[in-house]
DNA sequence: TAGAACCTTGGAGTGCGCTCCAAGCAAGCG
DNA sequence: CGCTTGCTTGGAGCGCACTCCAAGGTTCTA
């Protein structure tokens, strides 16, 4: 007799592979403890999450509980990759309501997609750069501590 | 008749290529302002980076006012780079550390090298993930606004 | 039905990496 | 000489992304 609803306006949908463990769609109503595990996230973060408007409203048990949806997980996983990507919580709160916003907001969002590629490019780029000066170092390293045996062994 | 010690013990030095703009070593006083202009932090962060240990002692003036030398110049490189691959200050304040505790520490340096050329790579990986992702979702995108495009035109 | 485990809220607190401030000294210029 | 520009210090403040707290209601297991 509870929740049952789903959101209705599928308009960010291109889920990817399916997650491991979760249940089927229809049949798809985890507490906030289920997502912690799933996301590695607490639920103070969660919770954090939805003040800040960074994810959909979630949908409630009868008694006011939150009840996760497969969405909602997809919505984190991704927001999870932006996350590494360095992009600031703002931003993506800003692609949250482009979504919400509803479908004239497709160009305003490809966009937002296309910048965010950019600069993960340029920051692999940046890590490739510091690599190499790591490989640089290590090596020198490598040649002190063979400098280093040898005049031990002598 | 001021400033012309070096600071003697050459113990991290595998400098790279030459950097732009340098003056020649004997000949390498900057200002914390020039420094500025080098590396685009703020003078309050090169101040900060002092005080906190991340830097070794830097030359004064006879008026104290700090001269920073092209081997200063190369630690803060070094930093920088480091720096973008995400390392805490803390642990660059350690390496720092091991590095001015002298020789006996160069194989913990070696270690804490290796473990962050990990840590880069095991990044560069995670943002080629998300990348995936993005490509996924821009095609996905792109694909809507071919869609919305021809929808318009009939 | 008792008790443990879990969930709710608004608001306050934390840690990091800066960032800025006030007050004062020093150097160069007209 | 006064003025501007640049440097000094210790300590306070800030923005971000959480992280936690207190007080109370809910759900599950025995």
């Amino acid at each position: 007799m509870t929740v049952m609803e789903t959101t209705g306006t599928r308009t960010d949908t291109c889920a990817g592979p399916p997650q491991q463990n979760r249940r089927p769609d229809g049949d798809d109503h985890y507490t906030i403890s289920e997502v912690v595990a799933f996301t590695g996230l607490t639920a103070h973060t969660l919770r954090w999450y939805e003040r800040i408007g960074l994810m959909p409203h979630i949908d409630r048990s009868h008694t006011g509980q939150r009840r996760y949806t497969n969405r909602d997980l997809d919505w984190l996983d991704l927001v999870g990759k932006l996350r590494l990507t360095g992009m600031p919580v703002a931003d993506m709160v800003r692609y949250a309501e482009l979504v919400r916003e509803g479908d004239h907001t497709y160009g305003e969002r490809f966009q937002l997609l296309k910048t965010t590629r950019e600069d993960v490019l340029a920051r692999i780029d940046e890590l490739r750069g510091t690599l190499a000066v790591l490989d640089r170092k290590i090596s020198f390293y490598a040649d002190a501590g063979q400098a280093l045996a040898s005049e031990r062994s002598r």
